[in-house]
RNA sequence: UGGGGCGUCGCCAAGUGGUAAGGCACGAGACUUUGGAUCUCGCAUUCGGAGGUUCGAAUCCUCCCGCCCCAACCA
């Protein structure tokens, strides 16, 4: 694991024996699916812990009972799994801490550095101030702890409707973190928990959960992103008045990727409005949309390696993440040959009805792979790109009366084009070369050009679905005045295409599988939708296509 | 406007007073039965700007500029 400053710190507390071992924790809210943001912090939280053979913990941050669900709770867990990384026995919940919470609020109370205000919200908003002046004491900051007490043990008792009060700790209005400025610890919700159903009616803020839950579980380094570096003294002041375990609380700047977007607002909308088909949408940046994309969990902790872990706020660029799952996937994918878009080609001097078995490499990065038999006969499919009438320079593919070879089969050559009767090119007829069975040349040669195939006999049928970036733009979040956000979302996201024709090989496939469409891209069959009767094949990514890169140089 | 952070190549990111790592992207070439992979080479005389300290500064000091976060009974 790379070295970064949180390292640093924790290098230190170890080599000063602040800490002898250390304690991390990932502590997701369950209001919406985690998204490879989530994957950069886990990765990090259980990579410290097992690089310095400490332990990371899984907290579910359920403070908030009216947005989190049960749901949410088993995908995590399963998306965190997924990604490699075991929390044990130690799956924690903020719930868990209620009754903690509430004694030491009790404790605070008597201490008179909590109150029970009455205040409305707008009220309380207003009181606080500007941030450039002192904001105002509540009226009800000075109320004694015998009031105190009496009023926030009815709080919890239910005999206060929502939002009549709120317990504040009693900190100071002028400061100039607002953070400080006697924040809200309990506010009342009448609310069903996931876990604790109608057990209180009273909810901790994240403020006043989040230290002390750390501190319960002898958190060393309690890490989060940016926008809680201003909550940290907060954080700190109720660990010391307290007294109690103090974590070092460490922050980093989030994720953002291009082409993208990340924050669970969005993330949900579009999952309501269903512009995508779900959380697992394979355009989504999702764990779940990921998976069924077909991007491996190697390639995806690869890639938070490689980003690092800094305090600026940047973007990573989607090339690099890409650049990660091409490189596990050119490793470990099996190589098939599958025709997208299917034209027809016929070698007229092989007799009809015959066939011959061919070897195909699997995987020409893993020998251990080992070959498989393809039939190579008269009637092939080939791909519609791979043929042109009027080839452009560099074109190295079949067009009228040149050579190509067919990836593992013959050389051939075109000797005639069949058009429909709108001048469409409907079939290619080829003669073959029985010397260059399998491929080679044995008179030396050259034939740049190699295409795939498949032996229509033998063809099986397809859905694949094409998947490109949600957003065109590299930064979705650029919005021109008064346009939606979500009216970027590039149509051309999702091209499906139905009657493509794969080789046998791919039919047997389980979902899941991930395997290389050679000279395609790398493809997964579909968790959801792929049956032996029925492929389905999602792309997970193209392959680098120097051609595309040459055509577009030509304008 | 008060508080808190951040500014090193197109994008990430090392560097912590000794003379700008690395990856991605990009470009050129080699090789190639995937226009894939692989390999080689190129790619910041300069670190937001201006001063200053020093034999020496991305690193120290001063001032300035820019960007992000904070005024939920969300997390």
């Amino acid at each position: 694991m790379a070295s970064h400053f949180i390292a640093d710190i924790i290098e230190n507390d170890l080599a000063t024996g602040k800490h002898p071992t250390i304690r991390t924790r990932f502590p997701p809210e369950p209001n919406g699916y985690l998204h490879i943001g989530h994957a950069k912090s886990i990765c990090m939280n259980f990579g410290l812990a097992a690089k310095y053979g400490g332990t990371c913990n899984l907290r579910f941050d359920d403070t908030n009972p009216t947005k989190e669900e049960e749901e949410y709770v088993a995908s995590i867990r399963e998306d965190v799994r997924w990604l490699g990384f075991d929390w044990e026995e130690r799956e924690y919940y903020a719930s868990d801490y209620f009754e903690q919470l509430y004694l030491w609020a009790e404790q605070l109370i008597e201490a008179g550095k909590a109150y029970v205000d009455d205040l409305s919200v707008e009220e309380i908003r207003e009181h606080r101030g500007p941030w450039n002046a002192p904001g105002r004491e509540s009226p009800y900051r000075n109320r004694t702890v015998a009031e105190n007490l009496d009023l926030f043990r009815r709080m919890r008792a239910g005999e206060f409707p929502d939002g009549s009060r709120v317990l504040r700790a009693k900190i100071d209005m002028a400061a100039g973190n607002v953070n400080l400025r006697d924040p809200v610890m309990y506010r009342i919700l009448h609310a069903t928990h996931h876990r604790t159903g109608d057990a209180w009616c009273i909810y901790p803020m994240y403020d006043w959960a989040h230290g002390q839950s750390d501190s319960i579980e002898k958190i060393t380094h309690s890490i989060c992103t940016l926008e809680f570096e201003d909550h940290r003294p907060l954080y700190d002041w109720f660990v010391r008045e307290l007294g109690i375990w103090p974590p070092r609380q460490i922050e980093f700047a989030r994720l953002n990727l291009t082409h993208t977007v990340m924050s669970k607002r969005k993330l949900l909308r579009l999952v309501e409005e269903k512009v995508v088909a779900g959380w697992d949408d394979p355009r989504l940046p999702t764990i779940a949309g990921l998976r069924r994309r077909g991007y491996p969990p190697a390639a995806i902790r690869d890639f938070a390696e490689r980003i690092g872990v800094t305090k600026q706020e940047g973007t990573v660029e989607l090339a690099l993440l890409e650049h990660c799952v091409r490189e596990e996937l050119n490793r470990v994918a099996a190589r098939r040959m599958a025709v997208l878009r299917p034209l027809r080609l016929t070698i007229v001097d092989w007799p009809e009805g015959e066939f011959e078995e061919l070897a195909a490499i699997n995987n020409p990065e893993d020998e251990t792979a080992g070959t498989r038999p393809v039939r190579f006969g008269r009637d092939l499919w080939i791909e519609r790109d791979d043929f042109l009438e009027e080839p452009p320079k560099k074109y190295f593919r079949l067009a009228p009366g040149r050579e190509v070879r067919l990836r593992w089969g013959y050389v051939v050559k075109c000797v005639e084009v069949v058009k429909d009767a709108a001048g469409e090119v409907v079939e290619v007829r080829c003669t073959h070369d029985p010397a260059t069975k399998g491929g080679g040349t044995p008179d030396g040669r050259r034939v740049q050009g190699t295409i795939h195939w498949v032996a229509a006999a033998d063809a099986v049928d397809a859905e694949v679905r094409l998947y490109n970036p949600l957003f065109a733009a590299a930064d979705p979040d650029d919005v021109p005045d008064g346009v939606d956000w979500i009216t970027l979302v590039d149509p051309g996201s999702l091209e499906i295409l139905a009657g493509c024709k794969v080789e046998p090989a791919l039919a047997t496939a389980a979902p899941g599988d991930r395997i290389q469409f050679e000279r395609t891209g790398y493809f997964t069959a579909d968790l959801a939708d792929h049956t032996p009767e029925r492929p389905v094949f999602n792309r997970t990514v193209t392959l680098r296509d120097s051609w595309a890169k040459e055509q577009k140089k030509a304008g």
